[in-house]
DNA sequence: GACGTGTTGGAATGCGTTTTCCCCACGCAT
DNA sequence: ATGCGTGGGGAAAACGCATTCCAACACGTC
């Protein structure tokens, strides 16, 4: 049995089906300033439809010059953080009629810089890389992404203020703070927290704010543990701190979310109860956050929203140096009771 | 403040920058069959280094005739059922050295046919679209999907078997029944089911499946209800259920993950314990389900795997009537405790 | 009926690549 | 010398489309 492969139809065969010429064709069919013929409208649009053509997207963007996609890195898309993230920017650039096409860096920043390059080869109408969560030197990236702009490019990074092109990110130390004195404003008093590789600034912010924070509501000692910037991470580090005894602990705050759920769960197989013997406190409330029981109190980051504010921000053809600030909030849910959990003697 | 834009060097500006031809430019640039003196393969590769050239990938593809990308199609990239999936698919593709294109169809099948129409026109190397939530008649994006492998395009689908593309699936009845009868073998006798709308096939053979198991184990009566396909659909048909009294029901089997997720909430808003008031499962295992506490049982499916198998099928150009069937496999956990629960009186 | 004025169709040109096709020079055997 | 294969180079023709430029034509006005 024959494959037989009759490659799409062209705009050519369009115009011939329809009688007309290529010029008319492409005119109807992609609606330019130009008017057509009622009856050549029509002749056209039954042919394309007959045909089942789709107009040849490459062809037209190299004849265009300009294509009609967003290209997005992140960094993983399982991940909650990001597909909330991707989402925004789905939707965004679903208003804006662009569609995206997108690619994975996988936590590493020599990817990312890669999957910029050859993105940069589709010549998208704009580049939209959230990574936050990468550490080591940008300064690669940041090239590639201003021989992108340079070339007429729109690019907005999410979460990385420093770099030289419109962001939109949070105040990560404000908002640990906030959450901080929130907290202390419950009644807690002893405090822990897990934080990523000190490379990571957004692990590093919400770190210092946090104790800031503390500091400021007269607390000054605090035990900080270092570890993996997962939930595996955050597992570790929360056994290794069971292990040690926590009498001296009445809140552990993780540095996020995916962490803090890593967390309530040592704690758990310690055969202890998250937030009657021990509170726990994340950062990012993603989607698992409200679903764990219990509820996971965290500090509220509108990731969807800057998906979408990204896109406006590239789009709109911003200030390299302006950055969107994002409003963040603590919400305060029973993983964090009121009343001081007792602690465990 | 001028913003100059100096447009990408082309193949031209790097030919003309090491005195060379186009022709051989682009010979060097991307390994053709052809071989190129010593010399000039030099020349154009410190040419293409000192101007930052990056080839035109649109240009390249309406040359060639062919791209080098993947179009994906979800449901709704929010949902760690379809994160999952797209994470497994962008790992085929990166091995393939293929880069995805992805947008979102919101669970409406005429967006779903209406974005296939539109990733057609970028005439992509492979169409995988995983919409196994949605509703309604696929016969559209049969017809859609037809036209692009007739031009000699492949496709792939994830969970609907039955459609005339390479597929990879999962058998939700047979999953459902072994669930059911590893559910009765733990003990349990008295069960409720919540199910999606009618129309959607996953929902209608996991629920079937369910209950033929019951059926081999001997318990006919079980309370079956309807509500949305959504977490806050399993919080609602739960909220129903406690209201009237679940005396006669020691596990509520919720035909997803999320759903479970959500009637947990609601067994908890109740006042409840789930896992020991009443035991909760579920189907899919997505990431959250181990975090929740109880950890939820449910099945497990190999999304991640499934995305990367789709993404092998298509490129294998495997017959259309192909079938993957992927292993699926109870996992129980403590949301089902061994020992009966104690029914609430 | 000559002359703008507007509208519409088509031919030609260009976009950045790849890919034929042709040519040249060189080395080797006859 | 002549013939011939071969490795390497360039000119130019696609690729599928957008767009600019021109010619043709219709209409209305003086």
């Amino acid at each position: 049995m024959e494959q037989r492969v009759d490659p799409s139809p062209t705009l050519q065969d369009v115009a011939k089906e329809a009688g007309v010429s290529v010029a008319t064709a492409s005119r109807v069919l992609n609606g330019s300033s130009r008017t057509v013929g009622k009856d050549n409208v029509e002749r056209v649009l039954r042919a394309a439809g007959k045909l089942g053509y789709a107009p040849n997207l490459s062809a037209q963007a190299t004849a265009r010059g300009s294509t009609k996609t967003v290209a997005l890195v992140v960094s993983d898309i399982a991940d909650p953080y990001f597909s909330t993230l991707a989402a925004g920017v789905l939707e965004g650039a679903e208003a804006a009629g662009l569609i995206v096409t997108m690619a994975v860096a996988d936590r590493s920043a020599e990817r990312e810089c890669r999957i910029v390059a050859t993105l940069r080869g589709y010549r998208p109408h704009v580049i939209i890389v959230a990574g936050s969560r990468l550490d080591g030197p940008r300064d690669a990236l940041v090239e590639e992404l201003r021989a992108y702009v340079a070339a007429g490019g729109r690019a907005a990074v999410i979460s990385q203020p420093g770099l030289p092109f419109p962001t939109v990110a949070i105040d990560n130390a404000g908002a640990a703070k906030d959450l901080a004195l929130a907290l202390a404003d419950e009644g807690y008093r002893r405090f822990a927290v897990i934080r990523g590789p000190a490379g990571l600034h957004t692990s590093r912010d919400r770190c210092d704010g946090f104790l800031a924070g503390l500091r400021q509501a007269g607390i000054e000692v605090c035990r900080v543990l270092d570890t993996e910037f997962t939930e595996d991470g955050g597992y570790a580090a929360a056994s290794r701190l069971i292990a040690a005894g926590l009498d001296d602990v009445e809140l552990l705050f993780a540095v996020t979310d995916a962490m803090a759920i890593g967390a309530m769960r040592a704690v758990r197989d310690a055969g202890l109860v998250p937030g009657h013997d021990i509170a726990v406190a994340g950062f990012d409330d993603i989607g698992p956050a409200t679903d764990v029981s219990p509820a996971l109190t965290t500090v509220r980051v509108p990731l969807h929203e800057m998906g979408k504010r990204a896109m406006d921000l590239a789009l709109s053809g911003a200030d390299p140096a302006e950055v969107q600030w994002m409003p963040t909030q603590p919400v305060l849910r029973t993983s964090t009771p009121t009343s001081t959990p007792d602690s465990v003697s």
